[in-house]
DNA sequence: CTGCAAATTTAGGCGAACCTAATATCAAGG
DNA sequence: CCTTGATATTAGGTTCGCCTAAATTTGCAG
């Protein structure tokens, strides 16, 4: 049975922690104080303490000094505020104008807002899409998410022709610049030249040649179409 | 010049404060600490304390024992968490396929959580609408409202053809039952009976003859199109 | 293996927003 | 005019979620 506890009973602050412990441990692995210290511009003790509350509500698995992982419950949770967070701002960017690099902070207030019916309204408006407009994968109602397998632009290797399948968080500057090189998901691009240790990449997309730093190459993540 | 203490620093509880006594003072009549109180559902001491608070902020006057009014800047702030609800209440019904009897609760969580850009999108989505799905006047983002005169169906004559333009405020089983009668705003209707003392008013609408008691005729706000 | 620096937790406090119980004020009727 | 019941406020307490400062634990380096 669904041992859910009152799925609506937790608090803002508790949907936070838990959406930023899951982002913290990809497999499993735990995530520390200070990370989510962090991630959520708290201090560690505060972290500290709201981790004994989150464990003792079962939402989480603390190993003191250690780390903490998410319970199979807390993962629930928490794949629903991802669920919520990703189809807002699917839904602000078709049906409201928002653009990409803007849409996250609205969508950060809005996902502890918004009732599941809505959620499963905006949903079902956008043809229930399986990735937001960061290409990021939207996790299903009933809580399972498949991460599309895909590589850094900086792993490709000199004449791959791959698409843009997903673009990893970043602050809206980034964002923004990515947009003007067109450098979203869907684009196709070829690498042209690569220069080694951490060098820049050099790409042709859209029949424009860019050259794309390390830092950026790392964030666009890509699944290969043609090999040379 | 604008004295708006970052609007954005006010809580939700602050804002649904400002809202009820909005709500409670139509002509700047002052609302008492048991009217808040059983409006918000609070104990009246949690009122006196938060009165306190409001009234320290300048949001509003308060007369110890007497009762309570908005400052021109707590009515400022009311107004513009008017201006979201009823916004939301219509982008959800027009957008969204949410009937007016569910819309409620849905935009009482949704008004502190969207930002003023969104709300201005969503009017932008609407075409800016003057009034919501009951009929309630949109105040302007600028702050002003205006009531459109009209009569509660009980107070017509008999022979009176009105158009229905605003349903007061009630529960979803009252806004269902009436939108099962095909009441709502825009609906016309007209007065074949009225009993005295209270009674109910026969009327018809769409072909269809109701007869309607005393409390749905009070709540039925007309504007009168054609008299006998 | 010892000691030190970094990470973490515990201790103690604060403000927001609520509550109940006790007190104060008001206004209305005898 | 005074009592009394209703209404309002003050007093005192709780939980949530944060903070800083003070311990504690850990793990690495010499």
């Amino acid at each position: 049975m669904n041992t859910t506890l009152a799925a609506d009973s937790l608090t803002r602050s508790v949907e936070d922690y838990l959406k930023a412990i899951y982002r913290l441990s990809p497999e499993g692995r735990p995530a520390s104080t200070s990370e989510i210290a962090h991630l959520l511009e708290l201090s560690p003790p505060s972290v500290s303490g709201m981790v004994k509350r989150l464990s003792e509500l079962g939402l989480l698995e603390h190993l003191p000094y250690k780390g903490v992982q998410l319970t199979a419950e807390g993962r629930r949770a928490a794949l629903r505020m991802v669920r919520r967070h990703r189809l807002i701002e699917a839904y602000l960017v078709e049906f409201l104008g928002y653009s990409w690099d803007t849409v996250h902070q609205e969508a950060e207030r809005l996902e502890h807002a918004v009732s599941d019916t809505l959620v499963e309204r905006m949903a079902a408006a956008l043809g229930n899409p399986s990735a937001d407009p960061h290409g990021d994968p939207i996790p299903t109602a009933d809580g399972s998410v498949q991460e599309p397998a895909s590589t850094p632009l900086a792993g490709l290797d000199v004449g791959d022709t791959a698409a843009i399948v997903r673009v990893a968080e970043g602050d809206s500057e980034r964002l923004r610049y990515l947009a003007t090189l067109g450098l979203r998901p869907g684009a196709i691009v070829t690498v042209l030249d690569r220069q080694p240790f951490g060098g820049p990449v050099t790409i042709e997309t859209r029949g424009e040649v860019q050259v794309v730093g390390q830092a950026l190459a790392q964030v666009l993540l890509c699944a290969v179409r043609a090999a040379r």
